[in-house]
DNA sequence: ATCTGCGGTTCGTCAAGACGAACGACCGGT
DNA sequence: ACCGGTCGTTCGTCTTGACGAACCGCAGAT
């Protein structure tokens, strides 16, 4: 999470204005509050309340909460075997992780390759995760512990990462996308 | 968008504290506010500054838009072939949704098959909007329109969505993930 | 039954945010 | 040059959020 929230808010807000291509004063309009407040905003001295940034998040059509996060970059590839990678001890499965939360976001991307032999077994982690699989090859049994579930390729499966969940690979090569979301 | 914020963030504050089993008091404590505040803020009698909410969400240790946003579910599973599939007109292509942004997240995760042909031209949608693509199988040209990148089994791309981009297929059976973020 | 500690709410006070008017700067038309 | 329009900032006033003390309710201990 940032340091300032007041200072991201203010280059948010000046950001995303100018993309939508308002004044300030036509944004203070639309948005139903005075451009004087608009402009303190603006220039990071104020403290909004949630009404005041509401009302401009609707005037912007923007999701509320990307005036409270930082700006962010652009194109990006990661080739197949590169990309910076975590694997377990007995090297059963390799994790790549594709896309981490930049910089404060709410999801990691990876790309998991298995092999059969002992489960991967998580710990419950920060509450609120929830893990999303989609298998490319081979076939798995993921889920929470208490109920996994056996997916083949193009399989979906979404399940809470905030208690002890599985990942176990049933064939050879198994390959999954895993989206992480942290919320 | 949720309709009523002062709402979502009355319920988002109890739910949040109540999970950590902090007493309205010891929490009003911890984040150096008064519990009066508190108090007015869980009974939706408020209109909190961006500081007191900041505050708030340091002391519950959950991202600040998680008090800004409703609540959500459980397990889910999509077999291969199965969920709301949306397909070009000549079918060179089909997307299955296998995710939703639940209710006002910021992200969709689908399933693409595609087979060689017409390229599927993207046109530029929400400012913001950042594609994430993982192939499984196959091999296909992905990217922003004026600098697609081929990629096979394996590979990862990610491209802004807000600028014209495409998925051509270069081998039958091409099937990717893409996670589609909107912020 | 009484006392003590902790839970949460209510109320009066004060500081801080939101407002609107006024201001200087800039630009295009006459 | 002058005028009307807009853009963004500054200033004084009034509303409103944040504070803390007082308050009610409930356990558990004495």
């Amino acid at each position: 999470m940032a340091g300032a929230p007041l200072e991201v808010i203010a280059h948010s807000l000046r950001r995303e204005r100018e993309r939508v291509g308002l004044s300030l004063s036509e944004l203070a309009k639309r948005a139903g509050i005075a451009k004087s407040t608009l402009s303190q905003l603006e220039s990071a001295s104020g403290n909004p309340s949630v009404e005041t940034l509401w009302a401009l998040s609707v005037a912007l059509d923007v999701p509320f909460s990307r005036l409270v996060e930082p700006a962010r970059p652009r194109v990006q590839i990661i080739r197949a075997g590169d990309g910076p990678t975590v694997a377990s001890e007995r090297a059963h499965w390799v994790a790549t992780l594709l896309a981490s939360c930049p910089p404060s976001a709410r999801r990691d991307l990876y790309l998991i390759s298995a092999e059969p032999g002992r489960a991967k077994q998580s710990e419950p982690h920060m509450p609120g995760v929830i893990e999303h699989v989609v298998v490319c090859s081979g076939r798995a049994r993921v889920g929470l512990t208490e109920e996994p579930v056996e997916v083949g390729p193009g399989d979906y499966v979404a399940y809470p990462g905030d208690v002890e969940h599985v990942f176990e690979a049933l064939e050879p090569g198994t390959v999954a996308v895993m989206v992480s979301e942290h919320w």
